[in-house]
DNA sequence: TATGATTGATGCATTCAGTGCATGGATCGA
DNA sequence: TCGATCCATGCACTGAATGCATCAATCATA
């Protein structure tokens, strides 16, 4: 048994599919056939079932998949420990959307005046394809917006930030000088997609307050929906990070009265994997940034 | 990194010497010593001090040890449990010289009968020898007698059994009716070698009884104890699995009165392998013989 | 101090496992 | 019926791993 057949084996199990594993891992696919064959062989069974159109595990296959990934980690992560000098290596680091470029830039800057050699990665993705990045090792942490549904993680809470009302300049609630939830139910929304758990926060505050906003654009920016607000599409809720970097005036932000809908910020980790010195130090630097 | 080089890893680190380890893994030793060199390289450090004469692990030497056995093992186990259809297969047992030849022939015949398709593998060692086997995997499970000195091996005991006075026909003893120990402090014992832990029993149950016995000879079979008593070269303990075996008529067996001398009997095996449904099966055979 | 034994490293030639390319064969959808 | 998709197979090639011969360093011993 090779190293590179379970990783090999890894991939197709991944994507169901010999030719497009074979892309992945850069060999061709008659080769990837082959690997997959000697590995069988030694096992002495088959580890994919191959249907016309697509491949499934056997029995077999879901076993040697969970071992194949244990394995692989385990070297992988002993390769870092014993390169682990606490100041040179990488942290991959990864966040929605909606937290990326309001509070990433300062906190990379800092930590990488601190820590020079450290290489940095960002990932920005939507929460659920951050989990599974995290959990397969692809990235060491992902800073994202609580809930969380996810087991095997670490979570620690970073900070509570309030979601703003954004009103169009010319808006009628903009002279309205304490503006609760209820008065701002008759006006259409602009949210993001639906991919984007910011929607689900404001989605869920509202229903907390029972409404259901009633939304009338969906984008996949937040200065997007920001632009549309300006362009009196609607009105939105913006997180307070989102509303510091806005200094355009082309909208009016609004502090709604109590109960005032808020986000919580995380960040997450696989603790299953090997914590570099590098690694707990950027941790310990994003909480100490959060209180 | 190679599976092949974690393997040769391993052996140097065991063996200390890359000559001998390049033996035993069947490999030149330059083709060792490269393969090695490669190692190090891909961890960006070396494994290895090269002292002149021997070879010792660095920090991350000692790292990659126990993570490259852990690798291994899991793999090893990986196969076995992908392979295991609760009839094939096999069962390497280890038992002490003072317990195989008695014990394990009729255990081992009718587990045989009941799974004719099973392989059993039987290796006769000391104590020290097989809790070391059983801890790195190299047998399934070993049967020994208490005390057992191993932490991280789950132990289950079978049964007690009567260790018998063996005396001479014509010793002076024979006619006695209760012999007790006091009674046999002034004569002489045979013995086990050292390396036995019959031996240890033995004296361990005389030094509760304070007194010690003067041991004139010391062999490195129980049979050979066992003609020695008969030519009148001492008087010994021998194990009633031994004694019943014994039709020879040339030596007189006594029982001792109360407290009488016991071993005990158990079988030990590392929990932290893969349990084959087969090996289970000879396990659970062993523990219904014992009671 | 000189000499031989031991041990790991290096130069060089060889072999074979893994790979790529071309293609076959089976299945599915239009 | 035809073309597209997908995995398997035949064949040739390449390079990494290996073995052999040998070197260099160290140590034990006369």
């Amino acid at each position: 048994m090779e190293l590179d057949q379970l990783r090999y084996f890894l991939q197709v199990a991944e994507r169901g599919n010999f030719t497009r594993a074979a892309e992945d891992v850069k060999i061709s696919q008659p080769a990837l056939s082959r690997s997959i064959q000697k590995l069988e062989e030694e096992l002495g069974q088959p580890v994919f079932e191959r249907q016309t159109r697509s491949v499934t595990l056997t029995d077999a296959g879901v076993l040697l998949q969970s071992r194949a990934r244990q394995v692989l980690s385990i070297l992988e992560d002993t390769k870092a420990e014993i390169n682990d000098d606490g100041e040179s290596g990488c942290v991959r680091v990864g966040a929605i959307p909606t937290i990326a470029p309001f509070f990433l830039p300062k906190v990379l800057r800092e930590f990488s005046k601190a820590h020079p050699k450290a290489n940095l990665i960002v990932q920005e993705n939507t929460t659920d394809r951050l989990l599974k990045s995290c959990i397969q090792g692809e990235i060491d942490l992902a800073i994202l917006a609580l809930p969380i549904p996810a087991k095997y993680l670490e979570i620690e809470t970073l900070f509570d930030e309030e979601l703003f009302l954004v009103l169009p300049p010319e808006h009628p609630l903009v002279g309205v000088p304490d503006i609760r939830l209820a008065d701002v139910e008759p006006y259409p929304f602009v949210l993001l997609d639906e991919a984007h758990c910011l929607s689900d926060n404001i989605v869920s505050f509202c229903r907390q307050r029972s409404f259901l906003p009633v939304t009338v654009e969906r984008t996949s920016q937040l200065a997007m929906v920001q632009e549309l607000v300006s362009l009196s599409h609607g009105v939105s809720l913006i997180p307070a990070m989102a509303r510091e970097r806005d200094d355009s005036g082309r909208r009016v932000y609004r502090s709604l009265a109590d109960p005032k809908p808020t986000r919580t910020v995380a960040v997450t980790w696989n603790p299953y994997r090997f914590q570099s010195r590098l690694l707990q130090a950027f941790r310990d630097h994003l909480i100490a940034q959060g209180k």
